[in-house]
DNA sequence: CCCGTGGTTTAGAGCGCTCTAATTTGGAGC
DNA sequence: GCTCCAAATTAGAGCGCTCTAAACCACGGG
């Protein structure tokens, strides 16, 4: 079980300990028959740094920390998926730890990834306390996904979810429909921002915005589609729910209801999830795009791991429409 | 930017360094006098531990290696999420890499994971060759989940396939059903192990298994769906699809094809994953307790890392059958 | 033959902590 | 007041590595 160390290989290759680190921080000035020599020994005894050890001596951490509210979700996960290849390439690994929108247990796990000392440190769709955030940022590069703050020294990467309601309701009013409902996602900041762009568009169209509060959930579609029915007389035609499985949730009680999509109600989602793809569902959605989301905060934490100053950069990623078979012209 | 030592803490408090390492170990034996004065100094300079120091000193560690084939798939970021759960209460981090499948990067993330000296390293679904499983386990406890292989020395966790596709066989059979299909999951080990379950299943009740070989994609229930249609004649009354998504990919077909859902034709899922509970698809499927098989892989690895010996364990998780809406008894 | 030169190699001090062994302390008991 | 002992505290070595500064080593020029 105990792996050989450096003196180990030094003693082997028969040469200093500083010698056989130069080789394996690939340094030029070594001599091409040394550097045979160290390498050799190191393969013939299995041979591999110990990062923590060069972590402490150099001073530096090649360990990203990401705080994740909740694995469960898919869209988080495919952002963990970017930040991944990003730190792949460039040489980081990652340290995870799930905070379920707890605010306590949230606070722990920023400790306790803390105390490991990472050159940065991501947040997906936390709940953390600003203070704690704050407080972070002035130890190492702080970066929050998913969710619209503004902390200082905090940089942040969000789609533009006012572009992105935006398009769906442009879509929809191309379309030909002006009666248009938008279940929302309650009161998240993100949530604030689709309904609010949402607003806005339909006021461009000259169209009067009518919100039913909601939330990201499959219930929460399910029980704002059945608010929407209730009200009998006048249906709008079209939809645009708070995410993708809201709008599938919306969908089915329309199906139970009779209604046709897209013929007598068009819908729109959000995200663009892998279940909108499903040729069973083939939701019209917004793409959110989540991969380049992580990509963009790991290469942030990345940039100012390596000293990038500047102050707090708020990127913002541009959703596009995804058309796919639950809208249409409508019939009425 | 540069934080406190335990030097400092401990000239602060007016203590020697090892007094502060003993109460910040929760040492009994240090007077309450004194625990309060490093305590409070601690507390005014913002002091924590520096983990990657102390992981080195006490030849320790607290980092459970993970690697994850697909973090885009739901399902392993369920199982994650189990180990993530047990890791927390049990005091380690979780330091995660994903593979993608592809052997020399999955090659390239083990050996990364175990330069920081993890105390044990967990595989969920990960395409890693016998070998350097088997090297690694040498070193280190290693667990693998959701890919039943027989490595000397390390563990595994995986859900009993042949028992989950004899659930779906006898609640098929039970309804009534003779001709039951099966769309199997392509060449993987567990997907053999499934697809012998459903042949055993079917010949214990006397019927004649029919295999059409497929994948666990959308797209490849969809394709096993249209050579099922295309064989005319004597169409099966039930589908054991080979998961969830390869079941939503039949379901549209056939509902492209005219045929009606569970009555012209019932359909089993595997997996239990979220999609087959949206109530738009409200899929029967079988489920795979996906967080336990997390939990049960992390308490295995802590065991082992706590000094557990003993040979390799072979745990298989109980699937259940969970009954939803897309099978019924047969028409005909 | 000595010196300087540039390229290699190495000694040795630390990184922030733990751990063992040794030292100090504070009473209890006489 | 002194001895003893257990409890409390500390000195110092060391975990496996990096990094600075110094040492070494041909070799060509004067």
């Amino acid at each position: 079980m105990a792996r050989p160390t450096m003196e180990d290989v030094a003693a082997k290759a028969g040469v200093s300990r500083a010698l056989v680190s130069l080789v394996m921080r690939g340094s030029s000035k070594v001599s091409e028959h040394r550097r045979q020599a160290v390498l050799d020994a190191a393969a013939g005894l299995g041979y591999a740094p110990h990062a923590m050890a060069r972590s402490l001596a150099s001073r530096t951490s090649t360990l990203l920390g990401v705080l994740v509210s909740d694995l469960h979700n898919q869209f988080f996960a495919e952002i963990v998926d970017g930040i991944d290849e990003v730190a792949r390439t460039e040489g980081f690994e990652l340290i995870l730890n799930t905070g379920g929108l707890d605010v306590e247990r949230e606070r722990d796990a920023v400790a306790r990834l803390l105390s490991f000392r990472p050159a940065g440190l991501a947040l997906l769709g936390a709940a953390v306390p600003t203070d704690v955030l704050a407080a972070a940022a002035r130890q190492l590069p702080v970066v929050v996904v998913a969710r619209p703050a503004r902390i200082a020294g905090v940089d942040t990467v969000n789609d533009d979810g006012g572009l992105g309601a935006r398009l769906a309701v442009d879509h929809l009013a191309g379309l030909g429909h002006s009666r248009i409902t938008h279940f929302d996602g309650g009161r998240t900041s993100e949530a604030r921002i689709r309904r609010e762009g949402y607003a806005a568009a339909m006021r461009a169209h000259g169209l009067r915005p009518d919100v039913i509060r909601s939330e990201y959930t499959d219930a929460g579609g399910e029980k704002a589609a059945t608010r929407l029915l209730e009200r009998g007389a006048s249906l709008p035609t079209a939809v645009v729910a708070a995410n993708d499985v809201n709008a599938v949730g919306a969908l089915s009680v329309f199906a139970d209801a009779g209604l046709t999509v897209p013929d007598d109600i068009s819908v729109v989602g959000y995200d663009n999830t892998a279940l909108s793809g499903l040729r069973h569902v083939a939701l019209t959605t917004v793409d959110q795009p989540r991969a380049e989301m992580g990509r963009l905060a790991a290469h942030t934490l990345v940039h100012r791991a390596r000293g990038g100053r500047g102050r707090a950069q708020r990127r913002l990623v541009t959703p596009s429409l995804v058309v796919r078979s639950t809208t249409a012209v409508p019939r009425r």
